[in-house]
DNA sequence: AGCTGGGACTGAACCGGTTCCAAGCGTACG
DNA sequence: CGTACGCTTGGAACCGGTTCAGTCCCAGCT
């Protein structure tokens, strides 16, 4: 059983609010006496409990995060930038992850809001309503990688990197381009991919290369069911020369499809891959991709979240960051 | 101002106490008295406060997980099994990042232990002293890939694992088998590479192959360095023909170090490389490896924690998952 | 000497739940 | 008809900190 502020106040012969102040170094507090109670705390290796702490307070010193961790390395990155957003910050990290489950839940179950003293929300769209029950008094809430126009959020441009990826392949004189993505999901969380599609429609109609229904193919988001798509495009009896995928992981799946046919890719003759994200896979492997800044997005979205803790107004609503093509080895003309 | 447990239980014209016991699902409320109840707390949005559960009952349904979170990618593996195995279990994740800053530090400051009903320390080694601190009464600690014999423990034998890398390229014909891996940290947190790189020296001296001191690389764990190394041992006069990399991170490096060399890896006449861990990439570009089961280790290491916390006995203390060497490209005879 | 002001310190109230003992009430049973 | 028992319910005490109004004491000033 740990000792108590109330033990180490009567063995200090002090009151407990004295050793309060001593704990939270306020002033009132005569060095002496200061002196005393810090002997008598390190002698009971008395340790202040931090949730009576948090009731007294309302601080827990805890920020929230709510990701949809395990299926997305994608969010594993911005996590990255999280923690080094909170690093130096003296918050902790509270991991709520949605997996299947909780997809379809109310993201306020978690209780993000109760738990801590701020909310981060990564490549989730939350409802109307979830937003209603998700915000508490004080407690801000940040989105990265999601959008909602009454919320500080950090985000890109999906329409341009799905142009962005369309047009380096049309400049490489490709005009079979097919286009590997997710399936529109029920619950309307994620829209990446559907924007990323219409960037690349609006890429292949500029450049007046019809839209050919056969060769768009949505799954689910997962280098399986991609490398399933992508063996299914290059097994049409016209083939197209170029795959533009939704994420790198799904890149990653066109490749292994390209392998298995012994199409090497990126070689003159090959299949060219372009994926989005630039995960450290994406360099090891020499895949051609939209780089977004995935760290970079946590670390943003952290940083809009310990300023408004720190009492800041919210500056602006939206930073959207930047898209770069970075080319590698998997494209390369028809 | 949210409302409290007082107000509600005034609205519904009963006392505090019966409302916590509508909360809970405890017996001894009268279905009607509950229904009224239900339906202020509906009426007011009213969500208990967690804080103030916490601190009445001790609990904080939290599960704390101490891990050097990004500067290994393994790390995020084993945490995936971890949330895999506390998914179902009502218990939230907080993630305590011990990042350059931290490594020095005591892993007790996290108050790990203060904050939540459990622990677990992830590829971390604790100290004595530490393991002291980081006990608190009725707060269990498990490792999840670090050893400690008074904790219960999820390891590898990673002496094994090193000798099995070396045995198979010993087997396909290499006698020139050189070995990249780890310094040896300061702070001790951190051994694995050191006894990989012993099953390696077993297994060549097994063979009868003389070590070579100039053979064996050390650097800092991250995929740079190990490149720089690699690029070294190949620039010797007598490069070797294989290379044992004492995790897929590092592997990565050498292999680029190869293809900068227009070596090939697997290739006959190339370069042989044989990385430790089988991540995900480690797949996509048909990598050599040791498997080790890292979401196993992160899930059963949850397993664990979760029965001591539902008061089960700790069973066997030490868990000690198998290793599987998996053949891909990037070997091949010399 | 008397008064004022300020620093050190005390301890009760409070944060918002849970828990447990006591009390009220209705029913069944002797 | 009285009593005992069980089910509901009430409400105070408690968890372990923080906070703040108030007390005490002493130095400095007139």
């Amino acid at each position: 059983m740990p000792a108590g502020i109330r033990e180490v106040a009567a063995r200090a012969g002090v009151a407990v609010g004295t050793v309060s102040r001593v704990l939270n170094d306020a002033p009132g507090v005569s060095a002496p006496t200061r002196e005393r109670v810090h002997r008598v705390i390190a002698e009971l290796e008395y340790r202040p409990n931090l949730r009576a702490r948090a009731l007294s307070t309302g601080r827990t010193h805890t920020v929230s995060a709510i990701v949809p961790f395990f299926t997305h390395p994608s969010s594993v990155a911005r996590l990255r930038g999280v923690v080094e957003g909170l690093e130096a910050s003296g918050y902790d990290l509270v991991l709520f992850n949605v997996g299947a489950a909780r997809l379809g839940r109310d993201l306020a179950e978690t209780h993000a809001a109760e738990r801590s003293d701020g909310v981060l929300v990564v490549s989730l769209r939350p409802s109307d309503a979830e937003v209603r029950r998700l915000r508490r008094p004080g407690v801000p809430v940040v989105l990265v990688d999601a959008e909602h126009r009454a919320l500080p959020r950090v985000v890109i441009d999906d329409v341009a990197g799905g142009r962005l990826a369309a047009e380096h392949l049309l400049a490489l004189g490709h005009r079979r381009i097919a286009f590997v993505g997710d399936l529109p999901d029920r619950t309307g969380r994620f829209v990446s991919s559907q924007r990323r599609e219409s960037g690349y429609r609006l890429a292949l109609a500029a450049a007046g290369a019809p839209p050919v229904p056969e060769l768009v193919r949505l799954g689910p988001h997962d280098a399986r069911h991609a490398r399933r798509d992508a063996a299914a495009l290059l097994a049409l009896e016209d083939p197209p020369t170029a795959i533009v995928a939704a994420s790198d992981t799904q890149a990653l799946g066109a490749l292994d499809a390209a392998a298995e046919r012994g199409l090497a890719a990126g070689a003159p003759g090959g299949l060219s891959v372009v994926g989005f994200d630039d995960l450290e896979t994406a360099a090891h492997v020499g895949l051609t991709t939209v780089r977004q800044p995935l760290r970079e997005s946590g670390r943003l979205g952290a940083e809009l979240l310990l300023a408004a803790l720190s009492g800041e107004p919210a500056a602006e609503q939206e930073h959207r960051l930047g898209l770069e093509l970075v080319v590698r080895r998997t494209t390369s003309e028809p």
